[in-house]
DNA sequence: GTGAAAGCGCTAACAG
DNA sequence: CTGTTAGCGCTTTCAC
């Protein structure tokens, strides 16, 4: 059976509440008194039951992370620093993988929703509406998705954007095209404005799907778009794309330059080694723990929290053939 | 204020015992009567909080999985089949990064111990010794360690090391190495016994990093010891080693064959795709899940499921130079 | 500075 | 089948 604060309070001849005190409020308890029952705690090897404690507090001292794939390369250096710092404000952090299903995401958001004092709703699929909705529930701050009036941690990925296509034009490449994602997508859209207001001569293409797969077969289109250099939605389709043209006879970075987004560690290792916008997925973590924190004491609180991105410049690109 | 069943049994007119049993005891209560605080509930957006439940059943409804490194791309797919499967069977997961520091997985053990039913660790740094102990605490079912008397799952990469070495043999190579992980390491042994075993002429080199930087390094290693088949500790140090390789003039496959361990993404990925050993590491996560159901009902069990490895033949491997 | 008592949201005997 | 009554482990007034 374990250990509860009624044995400490039994063992060192005090009463429970002084117990308690000795723990969450320590100023309220005699010096003396208290390292006794320290000890005694100690030695019985006493744990506070941290649900019991919420149930008073109101404070469950846990935070829920939910994501729409955790196997996305992309998310797991998020979760990290975000698990980390929470660790660090003593918080733990239940994590929820929704595989891209807003109603399995709605779900999950009512299970948790008693038993944290917020959540980090990472690229939700939820509409609008069912956000606003749920956000009666538990306090959200998003990431990665601009919702009005709600604690949001962006990363600039029209800034990357920019960024990628600066390059591009700096080597030389007159002619580039962006490979798009997903229909819906905000980033697709960010990209693409970005891209459309860079003043270079550029081409969409797309929609394609965010995979491998999708770069792979984005491969002749972008051979038939006859350009030199391509912002790939991200690394994935970064890196099917290279191995579709390379399928086709076309060598990147000596035919056409490609980049990518995310900065995923296969980039990294991929032969050629991907030059890419780097988000600062541990740093948006860190960022949305510090908000939620934020978000749970003071309701009111709506910021937009917009972190830059970086170009990391690898072997993916080269200047333009002449 | 949040609703609780308080508001239920007030709105529906009967008793908040009758509220709680139409929740967790339907069979106790009136068919009619039961639809009814059912409708009502859901009309003011009951939600049951799970912790106050626990507090008077001993029934969290949570596990929690505890990993060295999220960032580590072998963990995401355990975790991801681990949630979901736990999610199937009504449980929440805490999911906690320990960075590979034992002291942090202990503390994270201790913090979590009253919030779980269970806990998942994988590949654990702790001691035997400090494992027995915790277990005291909360049940564990431990994943990519032996420990003795405890509920275990392992991926046999003896027996995937047997299938490596038995495809290079196969491919006429004669000679080969196994280039190893860090000193300590359970997989080493493992790989190292199999290896050694498998009847071929077998080096031994290591130990290494267990990272694309480990792999690099021992490039030179492999290349003095002029083998033509190598069997790397994980996917991570086969990447490098064929980086190192390249940046020494060694071609692979057509000079030395390479093969990984893991099966991770940025293998796939990879040029030339990398041959594998592929790891169930999705399988693992449900059935350790599923162990770790059963350790809380049953205390008295502690088996160990042994999950085959296969083998992914890629790009990286083939015949020997003759 | 410490004890007593009430109560957080819920379930589990026990009556009826 | 449903209401009553205790309590789960802990915190928090309120007295002393």
């Amino acid at each position: 059976m374990p250990v509860t604060i009624r044995d400490v309070a039994r063992a060192s001849g005090v009463h429970v509440s002084t117990v308690s005190r000795a723990f969450s409020a320590p100023h309220l308890v005699n010096p003396d008194t208290r390292s006794r029952v320290l000890a005694v705690a100690e030695g019985l090897g006493y744990r506070p039951n941290r649900a019991a404690r919420a149930l008073t507090t109101g404070r469950t001292h846990n935070f829920g992370i939910i994501v729409a794939d955790i196997a996305n390369p992309f998310f797991p250096p998020l979760i990290k620093a975000a698990q980390a710092h929470a660790r660090s404000r003593d918080y733990n952090v239940f994590v929820a993988d929704t595989d891209e299903d807003p109603q399995v995401e709605e779900e999950v958001i009512q299970t948790l929703s008693k038993q944290v004092d917020g959540v980090l709703l990472c690229s939700p699929r939820l509409t609008n509406k069912a956000i606003e909705r749920l956000r009666e529930e538990v306090p959200f701050v998003v990431v990665n998705r601009r919702i009005r009036g709600m604690p949001t941690v962006l990363m600039d990925v029209g800034q990357g954007a920019s960024l990628a296509v600066r390059h591009l034009t700096e080597l030389g490449h007159r002619r580039i095209a962006l490979v798009s994602g997903p229909a819906g997508s905000w980033t697709s859209k960010a990209m693409h404005e970005a891209v459309a207001t860079a003043g270079a001569d550029a081409v969409f293409l797309g929609p394609n799907a965010p995979t491998e797969q999708g770069g792979i077969t984005a491969a002749a289109d972008v051979i038939a778009s006859r350009v030199t250099g391509v912002l790939a939605y991200n690394d994935l389709v970064a890196i099917g794309l290279i191995e579709g043209l390379s399928e086709r006879g076309v060598r990147v970075p000596e035919d056409v330059s490609v980049i990518g987004v995310d900065d995923i560690v296969a980039g990294r290792l991929n032969r050629p080694k991907l030059t890419t916008v780097s988000m600062p997925a541990a740093a948006a973590g860190r960022v949305a723990v510090d908000m939620l924190l934020q978000a749970v004491d003071d309701v009111a609180a709506a910021t937009v929290t917009t972190l830059e991105t970086s170009l990391v410049v690898r072997e993916s690109t080269g200047r333009a053939r002449t």
